[in-house]
DNA sequence: TTGTATGCGTTATCAA
DNA sequence: TTGATAACGCATACAA
């Protein structure tokens, strides 16, 4: 889409205001204010402006480094950071590929990333794959070129993906993901386990049908997830209940839930394996009339902020996001400095509300 | 939070695959591929590789050229983007400072904006702002100080902010927030019409007594919002209803319904400024047993993708999110060529859900 | 059609 | 304590 294509919108024909006008065509177009012109102003030379900007490797006399201080703030001068990259070989920029900021879990944990990726000095380049695998490949090739000092995935990585970034030293981590289904380090929360002690959850209620909404696409998360379901209804001598995959997406859930309705076997209780799904799940619910958790008893997946909003707030187990975004990064850190870093894995923690039935949600 | 502070994380002690140790610690520690590499390899000049990488400003031999595109496939070369950056004086970079990511109108306007951009080229570098004033100026300076073609900022312009980016020539743009509040090129909804809109099919729906809830900080867009509804109030001769003042969350909107309920003043409408407000509105709602829309009804603003699945589902004030994006990377993208770029402001348009009465949910 | 040489803004080594 | 200077990897004007 471009900006012409809109047919009711208004346009305001506002003109463009002096200052901002001239800015963009004054006579002399100002140029960045570099080290030698801060060098120039505190008649210096342009090694003493970078003693001075990054502390060493050489002391400077008081005075002179005040002279070199009150220039370079009278020009605005800071490093360019181009330049700077380009001569020490770091560019304190790390990648990031996130499948779908429209997902609170995945834009919570790329807000935890950033601020993990803060602590330690690093700017974040962003991207969305939008689950498309060209598209990451691609991504990964942009990065690569941008020198970037580490990337996070948030989706597998694929051979393909492996093999563009074997070519580069570049670090890189997988967040969310399986461990050990490639070379890559990876850091997530046993999906497995984390869906058994859900459905046990709900084993726990009493009930003895429970089904499982799921994503449609073979992913190693989600056949953790099914796993772990089915382990649960194993243990507890339970026969598996209907299982409906659909795509990723609130209306993904909405759909399944539908389709989880008209289903020949009678269901008490369902897990879905993620919140955003679960979203659709329970308007789903509500337009059929089901009560819930009287009728259709519900834990999902993530206890993003999303869960605790919808009605009523759903039971949900939680990944530790904050933990797992310094681990990944510091796993990067490591990585940079030569050091060994191991993938690992975090426990869960089921956030009861009131879809499972353990809360009363109305006061 | 570092890494190490867990407590109850299991660690997974698996053993770092040895390709992956092996590109930390290998005797030959890889360095990334130059041009000159390519080169060598292909037995050309540096210059040959550029014009075959670049298509231009020189012609090369159809069979040269085969010998360089082997010779960089070979390599795995791509040009370093800090390279030419420097040499080239553009990044293709643009900077985006978002508010908060895990509101979900930020979340898909950042999209569109990643969306447009990448039409035009650019890679985006996206920080988290948290409302902070402060740390936006940092983040100005930050992306400056990377050289950034140009700004997006979600957030009003401060004056500190505009004058820490007077001192460059670089373009930035603010969306969503209000025209003329300040030099900077805007690209928002007529927030004030927006909500008038809103109102006035509330009114239409027939009720009198019609709430606000709407944000708790003094910005220009939260006022605009504000006197929209009174607009709408004052010229169906209806009495203002009572405001509730919260912050920009849903837990802000879990507080401002549940003070709604307490106020003296009964409303069966209420009109929130924003989805993710209402959000928590809505369970206020529920918590307290009020019927939507019977006993309440509700219009919210922005249609973001959480308003299609609350329960009831929001109508709400919509935004074209995409347009603005594409208008605002435009801008961009004009005023990088030295031509003149207007500020623009939008319609909005109203989606009828169930929350205003209009649609029965239930099947 | 291809090669040579210069400079982009930095950091850091080495001399002064 | 300061200054001159050589890379870093690239694009391009100009020469061959």
């Amino acid at each position: 889409m471009t900006c012409d294509d809109d047919v009711d919108s208004i346009c305001s024909m506002k003109k463009v205001d002096k200052r901002t006008m001239k800015s963009s065509n004054s006579s002399a177009p100002r140029r960045r204010a570099t080290r030698a012109d801060v060098a120039k102003l505190a008649n210096v030379s342009t090694a003493v402006v970078t003693y001075v900007t990054s502390n060493g490797p050489q002391s400077v006399a008081p005075a002179t480094r005040q002279r070199v201080l009150d220039a370079a703030a009278a020009l605005g001068y800071s490093p360019n950071a181009a330049a700077r990259s380009l001569k020490m070989g770091a560019t304190h920029l790390l990648g990031m590929v996130i499948p779908d900021a429209t997902n609170l879990y995945f834009a919570e944990l790329a807000a935890a990333i950033e601020l993990a990726a803060e602590d330690h000095g690093f700017d974040l380049l962003v991207a969305h794959s939008h689950g498309s695998r060209s598209r990451e490949v691609q991504l990964l090739q942009s990065f690569t070129s941008r020198q970037v000092d580490g990337m996070i995935l948030f989706t597998g990585v694929t051979d393909r993906s492996a093999a563009a970034l074997g070519a580069t030293n570049t670090p890189f981590v997988t967040i969310g993901r399986n461990l050990g289904v490639s070379d890559a380090l990876a850091f997530a929360v046993d999906h497995r386990e984390g869906a058994r002690s859900g459905v046990e959850h709900l084993i726990g209620h009493g009930h003895t049908s429970i089904g499982l909404v799921i994503g449609d696409e073979p992913a190693e998360v989600a056949h953790s997830r099914e796993v772990g379901w089915l382990d649960a209804l194993a243990d507890a001598g339970l026969h598996r209940g209907p299982i409906v995959r659909a795509p990723y997406s609130r209306a993904g859930g909405l759909e399944a839930g539908r389709e989880l309705l008209r289903s020949d076997q009678q269901v008490s209780a369902v897990f879905v394996a993620s919140d955003i799904q679960a979203t659709g799940v329970i308007r789903a619910m509500h337009e059929a009339a089901v009560r819930m958790p009287e009728d259709m008893a519900i834990v999902s997946f993530d206890a993003s902020p999303e869960s605790e909003y919808t009605w009523p707030p759903l039971t949900s187990v939680q990944q530790p996001v904050q933990e797992i975004a310094s681990c990944a990064i510091e796993a990067i850190v490591k990585r940079r400095r030569g050091e060994p870093a191991e993938s690992r894995m975090f426990a869960t923690r089921l956030v009861t509300r009131a879809s499972c039935g353990c809360v009363n949600p109305v006061n």
